[in-house]
DNA sequence: ACCTGTTTATTGGAGA
DNA sequence: TCTCCAATAAACAGGT
């Protein structure tokens, strides 16, 4: 079973999301385990209208689900999944997979670990253990997240309901050297991603906002599509490598840590955590949108493979077909203003931590489902949040999450149930606007946020052995 | 002129 | 082999 009570009533726009992905999950819940849901003073018994819209925001569940497949480990806290810090290294903890979003904090919690890249290996296809690689500070390898992941990365990182393209821009130039250095076409693929992925909304600027451009978000109907099951996934190769680089990288060849992915004839010697690849793979995965609903539209996610050189369609087809433009563009670096003066003072410096604690705490409080300009009070009385028999103690617990209560009560007869119950606490966050409260404070918040999925990882990793879940989350 | 946003077309990897 | 889809390129329109 699993109810959800609220005891301090969300503003009616923020009940109405939360309603709709509570009730999605209850159906999917209903449906698969037989559980229940309820949430107080909400009636939630009108059948959501599901859109076949999906965000590429798969990953949470999916980092869970697959979590929940391996052997279960000890409870990592602060030294997760992308918080790995080689033992007998003081070296700051690697971020997500040398993840820029969380270079720069003194501890980055919830970055992949070795444990949690190993216990993954029985149901990855890699089997291997790259090195790591930095994407903040190497351009020579891209990111191997997808645009809509990184669009998703730049709205999570912002920590605002809305962002404008610019700031999609700037984060990801700020986060990602490869697409600092790189051919600013990538922009035009962004907001190609923006246009065509269902699961990004624009929200048009008021007339009196200064400014270029609207702004953008994730759509919360994405929530259902996950919630339907309905998802993919695609075997994803961890990096990729600038190949205006990769001659470069030949001469640090080192057959002893070749990597295995590497494009034939080209060997890397870049250090890729092997956890931190392996987080990678799945993030990417589990962020690619839904491609079964909406071929047409799901235009979301997909890493690139190796080989991996520029233009594998483009570049290809003017050598094919002709340029259309008479000449491929030569690169530029894309050290032209990206921002106006506002929208440098919006943003901040988005350093793009993700902070996957408050990301889990929303998505069990409920607190995700805010609207705009909605504003949680900070928790009172939190005395105890036991998430799938791991205990959270209240100074875990971020502030700003409502009164809620959760309690996750699922049977684990087969996958779906665990399936669902994951789906639920992933779309749950993924339903969250940033508060616009927030927004205006927490303008620099984006440099200390953090990351910690390995509180996912290891809660999915915890449920597995339980026959009952059970989530009592006072907040 | 530049930015933003939409749309179309193409390519190639991956899965069915 | 076929289909799907992410990535890429580019044309185009509208706004600043």
């Amino acid at each position: 079973m699993l109810s959800l009570t609220s005891s301090d009533p969300w503003p009616e726009g923020s009940v109405a999301l939360e309603e709709e992905v509570v009730t999605a999950a209850a159906q999917a819940e209903q449906r698969d385990s037989g559980v229940s849901i309820s949430v107080s003073d909400v009636s939630i018994s009108s059948s959501v209208c599901l859109d076949d819209s999906l965000t590429s925001l798969q990953w949470l569940q999916e980092f869970s689900i697959l979590s929940a497949n391996v052997p279960q480990q000890p409870f990592q806290h602060q030294t997760g999944l992308f918080g790995h810090r080689p033992p007998g290294s003081d070296a700051p903890a690697s971020p997500l997979a040398g993840d820029p979003a969380s270079m720069g904090t003194p501890l980055t919690p919830g970055k992949p670990t070795a444990a949690a890249y190993c216990r993954m290996q029985p149901i990855v296809a890699h089997g291997h253990c790259p090195d790591e690689v930095d994407y903040k500070t190497n351009a020579d390898v891209k990111p191997p997240y997808s645009y809509a992941t990184l669009i998703c990365m730049a709205m999570q990182a912002s920590k605002k309901s809305k962002i404008t393209l610019s700031c999609i821009y700037k984060w990801i130039t700020e986060n990602f050297c490869y697409y600092k250095h790189a051919d600013p076409t990538w922009q035009n693929s962004i907001r190609h991603n923006l246009s065509l992925n269902k699961c990004f909304i624009k929200v048009p600027r008021q007339k009196d906002e200064p400014g270029k451009g609207g702004f953008w978000k994730i759509d919360p109907q994405y929530a259902e599509r996950l919630l339907s099951g309905a998802y993919k996934k695609r075997r994803m190769p961890p990096v990729q490598i600038n190949p205006a680089l990769q001659n470069r990288l030949r001469i640090n060849l080192q057959p002893s840590s070749r990597n295995p992915y590497s494009p034939p004839g080209a060997t890397l010697s870049l250090n890729i955590n092997p956890e931190s690849q392996q987080l990678l793979r799945e993030f990417e995965e589990a962020t690619e949108a839904d491609q079964n609903w909406d071929p047409h539209l799901a235009k979301g996610t997909m890493l690139g493979s190796w080989p991996v050189v520029r233009g594998r369609g483009g570049q290809k087809r003017k050598q094919s077909l002709g340029s259309r433009a008479g000449a491929i563009k030569a690169p530029r670096r894309c050290s032209s203003p990206l921002l106006s003066v506002d929208e440098h003072k919006e943003v901040g410096p988005l350093k793009g931590d993700f902070d996957w604690d408050a990301l889990l705490d929303s998505a069990l409080s409920g607190e995700l489902s805010l609207e705009e300009g909605d504003h949680l009070d900070p928790i009172e009385g939190v005395e105890d949040l036991t998430v799938r028999g791991t205990h959270i103690s209240p100074a875990e617990v971020p502030a700003g999450t409502g009164d809620f209560h959760v309690l996750l009560e699922t049977h684990r007869n087969n996958e779906v149930s665990d399936l669902d119950e994951e789906t639920f606490l992933a779309t749950a966050f993924l339903e969250n606007p940033w508060p616009e409260e927030e927004e205006q404070v927490n303008n620099d918040f984006l440099c200390t946020s953090t990351v910690n999925l390995d509180q996912l990882f290891d809660l999915g990793d915890s449920l597995n052995g339980d026959s009952s879940t059970r989530i009592d989350a006072l907040l």
